[in-house]
DNA sequence: CAGGATCCAGCAAGATACTG
DNA sequence: CAGTATCTTGCTGGATCCTG
């Protein structure tokens, strides 16, 4: 044998990781992974996306009330480069005063199950993570 | 009746963004999904992080040129930080070349299988959204 | 009410030069 | 070899004013 349960798992994850950075290769300088990260690594897009999946549709004021700390600049472009992805449906009423209301789609519906997938992570290790930091502080002040 | 199944999962995927939400004001000012996103969000990291997932141990030059078009102060910033967040273990020899190994922690592989699950999800839903934005520019120029 | 346009500050990130 | 230090720049994001 010499073979063990850990080596294979190893493997396995090797391979996907060579699949993805093939996928790179194959896109134009980009692999999925980093486009679709960088698109809600900004400072806003989680907030947002965890709005909208807590209601069926927001106005844009209601998100702006929701999403502590956002200027109205920072909630448009940051709606505007998700309707882009179509992971959020904007939907305008031609009406006396205008009404806007956003909603996630069923492709932004899916990415806030990975997202909270992730967050479970981020929860489950926020602790080590932490522990972590103060550990590498004290060794630089040593 | 009058409670579909649908309904049931939306109101479990309310309930776990509320807790995340709750988690947020607990903490000083961020969620922990927040605050672990921001660090890979960045540039670099995700490609750090799946480089040293391929290898038990890397040097700096090693991932200087596996991590094309990084610049040698970006990987040292980026590997400073997710050295303080305990993602990677850092290995100084004191010898003459100096030589120093990157290796991921226990913590570092968690998080790498977390990532390859949203490459998972990146990589099947990539189309869609390279469809989306099509439409988003073709309607923007209508 | 929803958001477009503009201006500006601050930080992220690149290039270059130097060091233990 | 593996960085640090410094300078410079480009873009993110904020404030403000304006419009359909």
């Amino acid at each position: 044998m010499g073979v063990t349960k850990t080596d294979n798992q190893q493997l396995k994850v090797r391979e996907k990781i060579d699949k993805i950075l093939l996928d790179k290769a194959s896109n134009e300088n980009c692999c999925p992974v980093k486009d679709i990260l960088g698109r809600f690594g900004d400072k806003w897009s989680i907030y947002t996306i965890l709005m909208l999946g807590r209601k069926e549709t927001l106005r844009f004021n209601e998100l702006k009330t929701l999403i502590s700390g956002i200027s109205q600049r920072m909630l448009t472009v940051t709606l505007r480069s998700l309707e882009e992805d179509g992971l959020v449906k904007r939907t305008i009423y031609p009406e006396i005063p205008p009404r806007v209301e956003y909603e996630l789609t069923a492709l932004g519906h899916s990415l806030l199950l990975k997202l909270l997938e992730l967050a479970d992570w981020a929860k489950l290790n926020i602790h080590q993570i932490i522990e972590a930091r103060e550990v590498y502080a004290g060794k630089k002040s040593h």
